[in-house]
DNA sequence: ACAACGATATGGACAGTGTCCATATATGCC
DNA sequence: GGCATATATGGACACTGTCCATATCGTTGT
């Protein structure tokens, strides 16, 4: 049963797969404890490994921190693209995408707030490929609704300016991640569902506060 | 000059006003090395006294960080109020507390994730007088606006329903937080500037993505 | 004024941690 | 087969958070 090998780099060592082995044991902490500052050596403990095994696969703790925000983003990506497949329209899918979101971030705190921290702080550079990548991927979903709305018409944003399309994609994102973080930070002093936010986004992205047919 | 002394507990002591100076050598950490995750000894170091004068203080190193975290919501607070005052127009006035809320969270970008994170991630009862209280009063500087902008019409917010406006303030509140942290994440690929972002408040938060004259 | 007391600071100690180093062991290639 | 290299282990060290006992100061009652 010997592999030919070309030596690919990502698949079973002499151990197993130990990085897969440890990111994961690191998300189940992150899980339990709802919080990230358990020990490396925890982690080890865990995935039944010598305390000095992460070395071979992580450059530090924090890096391991990384990969373990990497694949949150990864999971963000297949829950919204599996949240709006099949929803055409545009304003339906905005906001199908936003609960879904929402809902996602509130299911593991600790680890959406860990996906927001750490990871995306440090300088660009450093990041393991998944996890940049998994974010613009997640990213995307938002920008084809956006770019579909602009192109039929449902939405108040020129199909042609590239430029007024990312700006409205940025401040659609944040509104959710805004809605996310505001609600994780119990900032919402009145009870305020999941369902109360997908109306107000309704409310607030779509249609805006000012009248419509203004009494002045 | 001896004083009667009723012990009202919040006055220096001893060594002078440890509480606040290791706050301070705290609040100074954070701002340089944009990160909170330097030792409680070396906060001690800075300020000066054994590495174990802070437990009569504090219960433990998170305690500090949450008090650490409420005076940068006192510092927000301050910032606010000082950014609306003398602006009578509700939706000017909206506009220049979430460009002030950005500005200030752009500035220091450690502190304000600090005031996210730990502080309000935590059990709302832990948390040290200052902390929720300097927060809610920031809010209920946008609480104002958005009172006064319902009352005055300019809002399409209902002057009667204390529940909707409490809505529509947590959704004002989470777009300029959604904003800050996306931009502190580095999450807007195309170049964004503070003007953008407020030029996309007013368009997405008062005037929404719907058209007005729809072609439908 | 003075003594007793509580609050505040200090130093010692200990287990636990991150990370370096040298060493062992398996894997893939020839 | 044998060798280079990637992977895992154990030892070591400085550093950390926090407990304990001790020293010092401020306040309060008398």
């Amino acid at each position: 049963m010997k592999r030919t090998g070309k030596a690919r780099g990502v698949r079973p060592y002499h151990h197993g797969d130990l990085r897969r082995s440890l990111i994961d044991a690191a998300l189940a902490l992150v899980a339990e404890k709802q919080d990230w500052t358990f020990s490396l050596r925890e982690i080890t403990r865990r995935a039944g490994v010598s305390h000095n095994a992460p070395y071979n696969h992580f450059a530090d703790g924090d890096d391991l921190l990384i990969a373990v925000a990497a694949a949150g983003f990864e999971r963000l990506r297949d829950h919204l693209r599996a949240a709006v497949s099949g929803i055409t329209a545009p304003d339906k899918a905005l906001l199908a995408c936003g609960r879904a979101y929402i809902e996602l971030a509130l299911k593991n705190p600790a680890l959406y707030r860990l996906m927001c921290g750490p990871a995306l702080a440090k300088s660009t550079g450093s990041r393991p490929a998944g996890a940049r990548e998994a974010a613009e991927e997640a990213r995307a979903v938002l920008e084809e609704i956006i770019r579909r709305g602009a192109q039929s018409g449902a939405f108040a944003v020129s199909p042609d300016d590239p430029l007024e399309q990312a700006k409205v994609v940025f401040f659609a994102w944040s509104v959710v991640h805004g809605l996310s973080m505001a609600l994780l930070d119990g900032f919402a002093e009145t009870e305020i569902t999941l369902d109360d936010m997908v109306k107000e986004i309704e409310r607030g992205l779509l249609k805006g506060l000012t009248p419509r047919k203004s009494s002045r």
